[in-house]
RNA sequence: GGCCUGAUGGCGGAGCGGUUACGCAGCGGAUUGCAAAUCCGUGUAGCCCGGUUCGACUCCGGGUCAGGCCUCCA
């Protein structure tokens, strides 16, 4: 199975290659925690989870190593901790917190590693402290450390080639003031005294005078560092958002490398993945249009495998307008795909026991995903599962499986078989996208309480024998009774089931 | 100002130089006591203007419009 991903730095797609097939490293750049997190921040967490999964699926679970940092050192932080009158610990763990919640209530699977910040200082420091002796970086005279960009890129080009620009067109276009205490206005901060009241932590050597700079690291520098400790570079394959190309990725890139002294780029990360932004309306979400919607409060009107699906929806590079017409249709087909499953519980999964011909399915079967997680394709495939070898007469597991659908003799006859490699096939790609990994039954019925669920079930009986007395009216009666209580009726030539409407 | 994307049917959204995307909604039929669910079938497309080609939604050029980045930001 060949996987092919667009790489951002070479602007191109490339057949995907690890380093070390044994170890394969992922990292994507993770939430600042001194809020909820709003749905923008849950797309980049959902994509490369799907990543994460089809990765696990090709090279083995264990085989797979994926950090997502938490970043827990912060301005914002500071403010709030400081607000609130509180140590920036009990903002930061409580945000981590909600966030890992939030994320795991989309069905995305936890990182291998979850660094913070706090916890990798001296390794940010060393790192500093390596940049300064090889003169990569400066102390000023008010004590922060800067990066100098210019001696990096050397008229290479090689610092701006992640955005697609050179460092003059940068300079060009920037309308940010150029701090006086900077020799280029390109420089970036690595290292910086607190204010008053913020946290310090012992920092890096200045070489002039032998004394610790105390203060706090800027932002792109913990990305470096704990890529590096917890993966060991290079990294296979660094991911994020789109805006994170420049300036935060660029700047790993040229920290990182000048470290070590590699002008190549590829010695930081081989493979530069960065998903779209959402709009909401057409607007791009932000606090002072008031449009921010957050995933705890999502979660708390529909099930977080919609709210998955919905991200889902488009290509992981494009922009996903986000609306409640998106989520409506993603419960929808959810609801279809669970249906099937629970119609067919009895089918078993069944994937073709002789090695070659297994393999040659699931590529098939994942072609979509391995083109450069092209989801939309791949959703195509899950409602329109074809058979192969013979099977040209019925493609869907309910038309496989469902005794209503005609069928020739010839078609009856191959369709067990048909449907319990289908059914396989339908789970296997279900389970690289993170959905329907629920019980259908808990599904349907999982949000009744058990008082509704016994009423539901009593009224049920009394309807069946209703039905069976032919007595219309009084059937009718009670699923309208039922109805009241949000309760959908199906019936089947087996009995009657029902769910829980949606749009609780 | 600099850099970069994208424009597909009522809606969401892919691939592809010539043949059905797919999903949601709609419509017709089957099934049902009636519904729902399910099954079968089905209509609707490719921003504008040029060019290349036997043939373009798909390639090239121009235009228009929309969005993103250049500042904290997924």
């Amino acid at each position: 199975m060949k996987l092919t991903i667009y790489d951002t730095l070479e602007r191109k797609k490339r057949e995907f290659e690890p380093k070390n097939p044994e170890r394969v490293t992922l990292y994507v750049c993770g939430p600042t925690v001194y809020n909820y997190a709003h749905i923008g921040n849950a797309r980049p967490v959902v994509v490369f989870d799907v990543l994460y999964r089809l990765l696990r699926h090709i090279y083995g679970e264990d085989h797979v190593v994926y950090a997502r940092n938490i970043t827990d050192v912060d301005d914002k932080i500071n403010k709030k901790a400081m607000d609130e009158g509180v140590d920036i610990s009990v903002i930061t763990n409580k945000f981590a917190d909600i966030y890992n919640a939030d994320m795991a209530a989309l069905n995305a699977l936890p990182p291998t590693y979850q660094p913070r910040a706090t916890d990798h200082m001296p390794d940010m420091v060393a790192m500093i402290e390596k940049l300064i002796e090889r003169k990569a970086a400066y102390v000023t005279d008010d004590g922060e450390v800067l990066f100098r960009v210019a001696d990096y890129d050397a008229g290479s080009g090689r610092y701006g080639k992640l955005s697609g620009r050179s460092l003059d067109d940068m300079i060009a276009g920037a309308r940010v003031e150029v701090a006086e205490n900077k020799d280029d206005a390109a420089d970036f901060v690595l290292w910086k005294p607190s204010k008053r009241g913020e946290p310090v932590w012992p920092g890096p050597r200045n070489p002039e005078t032998g004394d610790v700079l105390p203060g706090r690291p800027g932002w792109h520098i913990e990305c470096s560092a704990m890529s590096e400790a917890v993966l060991t570079l290079p990294i296979d394959i660094h991911g994020g958002g789109q805006d994170l190309i420049f300036p935060h990725h660029t700047n790993e890139i040229a920290q990182s490398c000048a470290t070590h002294g590699h002008d190549d780029p590829a010695a930081y990360a081989r493979y530069w993945m960065h998903n779209g932004f959402l709009d909401m309306s057409g607007e791009k979400m932000s606090k002072s249009l008031g449009n921010v919607v957050l995933v705890h409060d999502l979660t708390q009107q529909y099930p977080g495998e919609v709210i998955r699906w919905a991200l889902l929806s488009g290509h992981y590079r494009s922009p996903l307008n986000w609306t409640t017409e998106l989520l409506e249709q993603s419960r929808k087909e959810l609801d279809y795909l669970y249906g099937i499953l629970l119609r067919h519980e009895n089918v078993v999964a069944w994937a073709p026991s002789d090695e070659q011909t297994r393999e040659k399915r699931e590529s098939v079967l994942l072609s979509s995903l391995l083109d450069d997680l092209n989801i939309s394709d791949a959703k195509a495939r899950l409602f329109n599962l074809k058979g192969d070898e013979g099977i040209d007469l019925a493609h869907k597991l309910e038309h496989l499986a469902n005794p209503n659908v005609d069928r020739t003799a010839d078609a009856a006859e191959v369709a067990p078989t048909a449907a319990s490699l289908v059914k396989h096939d339908l789970l296997l790609l279900a389970k690289v996208l993170g959905i329907l990994q629920t019980d259908p039954e808990v599904w349907f019925k999982g949000g009744a309480s058990d008082d509704l669920t016994a009423k539901v079930e009593a009224l049920l009986v009394a309807r069946t024998e209703a039905r069976a007395a032919k007595n219309w009216a009084e059937a009718d009666r009670i699923r309208d009774e039922l109805n009241a209580l949000n309760i959908e009726v199906m019936d089947s030539p087996t009995g009657a089931t029902w769910k829980l409407k949606a749009g609780v």
